[in-house]
DNA sequence: GTCTATAAGTGGATAGAC
DNA sequence: GTCTATCCACTTATAGAC
């Protein structure tokens, strides 16, 4: 290897990327202004358009480098078996990325408008049905295809806006999981797959 | 009765309230001007201010004239015996109180970010604690706590946002109402009111 | 009760020097 | 790769006429 790339680019990129989400988490987007980014940087506004060809550009990047993992599982889980094992499985893994990627995710769930009328794939909604169809066949009943929905935002809820709710981060996280296990197992048997006890 | 209340005050006052709630709802907050809204309305943007405030008081007052029905469920609930028939009941009345201000919860849902900074109470989770607040005792375990909150997502899924998952509004409240009753009736029973047979 | 006019400021974005 | 300087559209809000 010739050295460690020529282009380590200069890490203001990603600084830029880190210092836009913190303020977008905190504010919303609309409320965060370029200036600001550039002030908490010590750059200049000129600066930030050197990196970035426009504001929405910025947060556009940062949802690319960051909700990988997530298409990562997607991916993963249309290669596997549907049983209910990997399902659950799928469960805890969404809930892992969920902690991994907090700070965007919290910013999208909180800035859904905003989010409307970008060019972004909203993906709150897409992905959240990308992952229902990994759960549940797409012909099922609606009530269970529902039950895999509030699967899902049940761990959401686990992991951020509940802090009134009381426990520690992954207390809430374990809590969570044991309640979109229990729904998913019910969407499971539902559609068939092993009739339960009924 | 000598008349039909001499202020009728111009129904400019709603005619504000309703299209800028329309757009609010469409845009989010921070997007809608007051231009737009005066613009939509064919007065001009200083009728506004004779009417209000500041634009957050346009919202504020929609705000409290919407979520009076919530705040009186509250209050009733409260009143009522804890019995598990009692939070079902709770359960379709917030269902339709959701139904009937529809536009305003879907504001509060995808502007969260926003209506943290003002000084509206922002409701959307204080109002749900006090609602888990009627479904289980304070000292619940964590999971049950969670399961009461999971249960109004749900309801909050069903009405809104959810129309990737198809079916009709009336049957997306019928799925999320099942849901959140079995999600309700499980903590119910863990409270130890009626052990069940497990 | 609604208007015109304007204040006073912020936003995103660009040109061009260094 | 970063800066200075500037543009201009547009914002909330106010003063005061009608």
């Amino acid at each position: 290897m010739s050295g460690t790339r020529p282009s380590r680019r200069s890490d203001t990129r990603q600084r830029i990327q880190s210092v836009a989400l913190d303020l977008f988490a905190e504010q919303g987007y609309e409320k965060t202004s370029l200036r600001e980014i550039a002030e908490r940087l010590d750059v200049t506004k000129a600066a930030l358009y050197y990196h970035f060809k426009t504001k929405e550009d910025i947060l556009s990047s940062i949802y690319a480098d960051m909700t990988r993992p997530v298409d990562e599982l997607i991916g993963w889980a249309r290669e596997q078996p549907p049983t209910l094992e990997t399902k659950l499985e799928v469960l805890r893994r969404y809930g892992a990325s969920l902690g991994g990627a907090q700070p965007l995710f919290r910013f999208m769930q909180e800035n859904q408008a905003t989010l409307r009328e970008l060019k972004i794939r909203h993906s709150l909604k897409e992905r959240m049905m990308d992952l229902v169809g990994v759960m549940v066949p797409p012909d099922a009943p609606l009530p269970t295809r529902l039950r895999a929905v509030t699967a899902f935002m049940s761990l959401h809820a686990g992991v951020f806006g509940l802090d009134a709710v009381g426990g520690s981060a992954d207390e809430r996280m374990a809590a969570s999981l044991e309640i979109a296990g229990e729904l998913i197992t019910a969407a499971h048997t539902a559609t068939g797959a092993e009739p339960s006890s009924r």
